[in-house]
DNA sequence: TACTATTTACGAATCATTCTTAATTAGAAC
DNA sequence: GTTCTAATTAAGAATGATTCGTAAATAGTA
C-alpha cells in the first residue's frame, strides 16, 4: 500500500505544491478500485472533507494527469475514469458491468513489440499500445448493472 | 464506393424504416474520412439540408449503432466519433493530431487469437481485441493541430 | 514572519448529448 | 392511389460532465 509519505513525494518529485487536495484525489485514486470516475473520487474525499468543491477536483486530475502521476481511461460512456497505475497495461472491458480490470502480461507485450518491429507502420512511429479486450466477465465484480 | 441503393439495403436490412434522415447520415459517415463526430456529420448534412436537427442526428446515430450498421469509437476527449468499417480493425491515435487511422492486419488479429487462446483470462470471456496503438504520425493528415 | 505565485472554493458557463412533445411520414393494408 | 398507424423527426429545453472565472486562501521560499 502507497503511505502517505510516497503520495506527498511522488507529488513533491514533479515540482508540485504539495496540497491536502492533491493528497487526498491521488490517495483516493490508489485505494478506489475499479479506475473511479471524478465523481467517485469527489464522493469519496468528501466523507472526511466535505469542502472540497468539485471544480477542484477536476483541475487537481488535470494536473496530475499532465504531470504523469496518472492516467485517463477512455470508456464508452461519457464519462472518463482515471487510473494510477502507470506501468503499460491493458483492460478488461466487461460489456455487462462497469468494470474494468487491468490485465498486465509480459509475453504479451513482447509479442507486440516484436511484432511491431517486424511490421512497422508507414508514416507512423508507435509510442505505446493499449488493448481493449472486450467481453464478459463470468461472475461479475460489482452491483452496478446496467439498465 | 457505397451506393444509395447498397445504404438502402443495409438499413431496411435491420427491419428499420428507410427514411432520409437515416439514408444521409450513413452515407455522411461512409464520405466523411476521419471517424467523423456528431458534429462533422450534422454540418456535412446540412449543406444539403439545412432543416435537420441535432436530435435527429443523435438520434439516428444511437439506432445505427444498436443495429450494428456503425460503431462509435472512443477517444481522450469528450467527443464520441462513429465508423462504419466493421470488420474486426484496431486504430492507430496521433498524439498530435486528431486523426484516427485503422489498422487492419491479419496475422496480428491471428497472434492474438492465439495468444489468448493459450492464455485464456480467469473469469472473463472474451469477445473482440482492439489495440489502440498509441504515437504520432510523421507527416500529418490533416490540418486541424493542437492548440 | 512576510511575501507572492500557485492553488482552491464556489458556482456560473459551456458543451456534448439526451429528452420531450407535437407534427410528420414510411410502409403496410386496403 | 388512399388510409392508417406506429415509427420517426423537428425543435429546442433539459441534463450531466467538465471547464472557466475570480476572489480568497495557502505552500513554499526568503
Amino acid at each position: 500500500m502507497i503511505d502517505r509519505l510516497k503520495i506527498r513525494n511522488l507529488i513533491s518529485g514533479k515540482g508540485l505544491k504539495v496540497t491536502p487536495q492533491r493528497m487526498r484525489v491521488l490517495e483516493a485514486i490508489y485505494l478506489l478500485d475499479n479506475h473511479p470516475t471524478a465523481e467517485n473520487i469527489l464522493e469519496y474525499i468528501r466523507r472526511n472533507d466535505p469542502n472540497i468543491g468539485y471544480g477542484t477536483v477536476y483541475k487537481v486530475l488535470e494536473t496530475l494527469v499532465e504531470h504523469n502521476l496518472i492516467v485517463k481511461v477512455k470508456t464508452e460512456k461519457d464519462v472518463m475514469r482515471y487510473d494510477g497505475i502507470l506501468e503499460n497495461h491493458h483492460h478488461l472491458y466487461c460489456k455487462q458491468c462497469d468494470y474494468i480490470e487491468d490485465y498486465h502480461n509480459e509475453k504479451l507485450d513482447k509479442l507486440l513489440t516484436d511484432f511491431f518491429h517486424e511490421n512497422e507502420i508507414d508514416n507512423f512511429i508507435i509510442e505505446d499500445i493499449k488493448l481493449s479486450i472486450n467481453g464478459n466477465f463470468i461472475i461479475h465484480k460489482n452491483k452496478q448493472h446496467e439498465s
